[in-house]
DNA sequence: AAACTATCCAACCGCCTATAA
DNA sequence: CTTATAGGCGGTTGGATAGTT
């Protein structure tokens, strides 16, 4: 039976000089121990898990895994075309800012966005140039599947919200206009704080903004998400809406 | 059916920053 | 003020799986 206090005893000497490290894939007992452990202490203090559950995993080990995979806020399954359309508007704003990003899709890690955009877009951005006729192919694909979909949308969204919705972004972006956080800034330390300050006032500002869109039954439209693919179809002589 | 390629994703690494001692 | 430590972040790796030739 699992007594994490009996533990405690028994480890609160600390760890053995010369611990070594667990590392690679995470077993079942060891999830156990660890979501035990948060159940009891909360997060933080990731360094202490080793010592108050016999965990032979460092403090950074147990706060990926747990940031990762055990939160229980996570949403499981495939990145929605809704999701898609966000992370590549904000990429483009701010570029690898993974956790930033995150911060603007509630249940979706850092690592999940990072390797969705390198698995799909990293490739597309490099070689934009030069489709070959294996993208092609593939880009049909997706398109036929799209296709569907994008008639669904059609029908019930007017391309006017869209607008409405990208100007209230760019809106609350421009609210805090980066150059102002840099003008007053003497060091770079300061700069990097302020730039950081701005960037997370943003995300907050643009997250509310999405969850007031919502809740006022705007649907944030898959349209967005299309926005690659209208990309490469120009690129390959096709309009997006005739598909 | 086998070999090859692409994709997915968990996990690690190194660096940086904040904070406590 | 300096140093040590913890936590956070972005980049990278490698194994598993799916898809293609």
């Amino acid at each position: 039976m699992f007594n994490l206090r009996a533990m405690v005893g028994h480890w609160s000497w600390g760890l053995v000089e010369d611990e070594v490290w667990r590392k690679g894939p995470w077993t079942a007992e060891e999830d156990r121990l660890l979501m035990e452990y948060v159940r009891i202490y909360g997060e933080g203090r990731w360094n202490s898990v080793a010592r108050l559950t016999g965990l032979k995993r460092n403090g950074k080990s147990c706060r990926l895994r747990w940031v990762n995979y055990l939160r229980p806020d996570l949403k499981r399954g495939q990145i929605t075309p809704h999701e898609e359309s966000i992370i590549l508007e904000l990429h483009a704003r701010w570029g690898n800012r993974w956790s930033m990003i995150a911060r603007s899709l509630p249940g979706r890690t850092d690592n999940e966005i990072k390797n969705y955009w390198r698995t799909h877009f990293k490739k597309k951005e490099k070689d934009s140039s030069d489709a070959n006729g294996k993208a092609k192919a593939r880009l049909l694909r997706r398109q036929q599947f799209h296709q569907q979909q994008l008639q669904q949308q059609q029908q019930q969204y007017n391309p006017m919200d869209m607008n409405k919705i990208m100007a209230l972004l760019e809106e609350e972006h421009d609210k805090n206009n980066i150059s102002e956080a840099l003008s007053s800034s003497a060091s770079e330390t300061e700069k990097r704080q302020n730039i950081t300050n701005f960037h997370s006032q943003t995300a907050n500002n643009e997250q509310s903004l999405l969850s007031e869109l919502n809740t006022n039954g705007f649907v944030l439209p898959e349209i967005l998400n299309e926005g690659l693919e209208v990309g490469w179809a120009m690129e390959l002589g096709g309009c997006p809406w005739q598909w």
